[in-house]
DNA sequence: ACAAAAGTGTTAAATGTACACCCATGT
DNA sequence: ACATGGGTGTACATTTAACACTTTTGT
């Protein structure tokens, strides 16, 4: 039994020095054949972050990702079957982790795809402007979130994290200043381990201290 | 006709040195004789945003009052009549402005008191959550937003002004500091007129330069 | 040997923090 | 004269910002 308000999911991920959008194409009116961010209905005897997390799953096949509230839009103008509210979660996930397992398992949707944030198409309902608000959202918390550690490998290097920072702040950070505010910071554990598979001097691997971090944050 | 959802406000103002949330007393089921956030249901052909500023005149008095979203709020035992969401906006006034004017003007709430965020009682629904989820934001944005200065009179004193960051922030601050660091923002107008009708040296007042504000985080 | 990215320190400026006394006003 | 809050400066520590070259590795 359908509820009548809905979810919708913000999914991000990074790949290849990338912030990447998952986006689903649409197999049913409306905005049929458009692309959009996963949702559907809440059911009626369903909690809402359950709801969400059912949808994520059989809109995109990912499982026990981490959902946070973002916004409710309520447009009269936003559904063309009239006002659906909805309420936009917003998570954050790891590529390696989901490379190959982003497909729908519902036939709603036709196919799950990343798109690179600064290539988005015209999306349905308002979710052009949900996925700016994410924008906004994740920009405003970087400093004090695991934002840019859920989204990259466990192990990463500090390149690929000044990386996100760039992607998300939307400039350019000074190498040397950026590492020794990392570093200062006193939650990155720094590993024997190397990158491997890359032609050129491998870089060393990187782990957050999530107990520090939590300390300096409670 | 009403819609299926509702919406709440949570609104602060600063008065006596202290932080006020404004509640009603409902005078409706569910939850009659409870204190509760102004709010109510949204109607079927009213925009949200309408819905909101129209339900926090009919339910206090206050008219063009600035809501912002909050979070909404969907459990399924939030409201013993079954599931209603609600979304939930925070808005800030100044008590010059509003003080003999907090009275609902339909009868589903018998009064609106302004209570300090410290006093409040066990609220109607999850009202209890919402106002701690403001109080939250109100914290995190306090540096980047003009939150202080709605709340305060149009001209006020640095202490004032120190009261609130106090307030909101839960401990206390040294004024020598607190003074140094605001006049270096730069956007504080300093004024040739004085506090008057105290028993003690009169302070100066001082405005929001709002376009110096807008300049610094635009 | 070349291409590609890793890694590394210093200096100057700005900002934050700790701290205590005299001043002006109304009663 | 006294009670009350208004108003002020200095020294030290910390943080931020600008800036360029050498090292390592795979091909």
């Amino acid at each position: 039994m359908l509820s009548f308000f809905t979810v919708d999911c913000l999914i991000f991920t990074f790949h290849e020095g990338k912030l990447k959008v998952l986006l689903n194409e649409r197999n049913e009116y409306p905005y049929r054949d458009w692309w959009a961010m996963p949702g559907y209905f809440v059911d009626k005897q369903e909690e809402m972050e359950e709801a969400v997390n059912r949808i994520a799953y059989e809109h995109t096949g990912l499982k026990n990702i981490y959902l946070e509230q973002l916004v409710a839009m309520a447009g009269l103008k936003r559904h063309p079957e009239g006002r659906i509210l909805t309420v936009a979660y917003m998570a954050l996930v790891r590529y390696d982790d989901v490379k190959n397992k982003v497909k729908p398992v519902t036939n709603y949707m036709r196919q799950a795809k990343w798109f690179d944030v600064n290539e988005v198409p015209e999306l349905a309902f308002d979710h052009n402007d949900i996925l700016k608000l994410g924008l906004e959202k994740l920009k405003r918390n970087l400093n004090y979130s695991t934002a840019s550690f859920e989204i990259l490998p466990e192990k990463f290097t500090l390149t690929q994290l000044q990386q996100i920072y760039e992607a998300v702040l939307g400039e350019t950070l000074d190498k040397r200043n950026f590492r020794k505010r990392m570093s200062n910071l006193g939650y990155l554990k720094e590993l024997d381990e190397y990158q491997t598979g890359v032609s050129y001097r491998a870089a060393r691997l990187y782990k957050l201290d999530k107990r520090k971090f939590l300390k300096l944050f409670a």
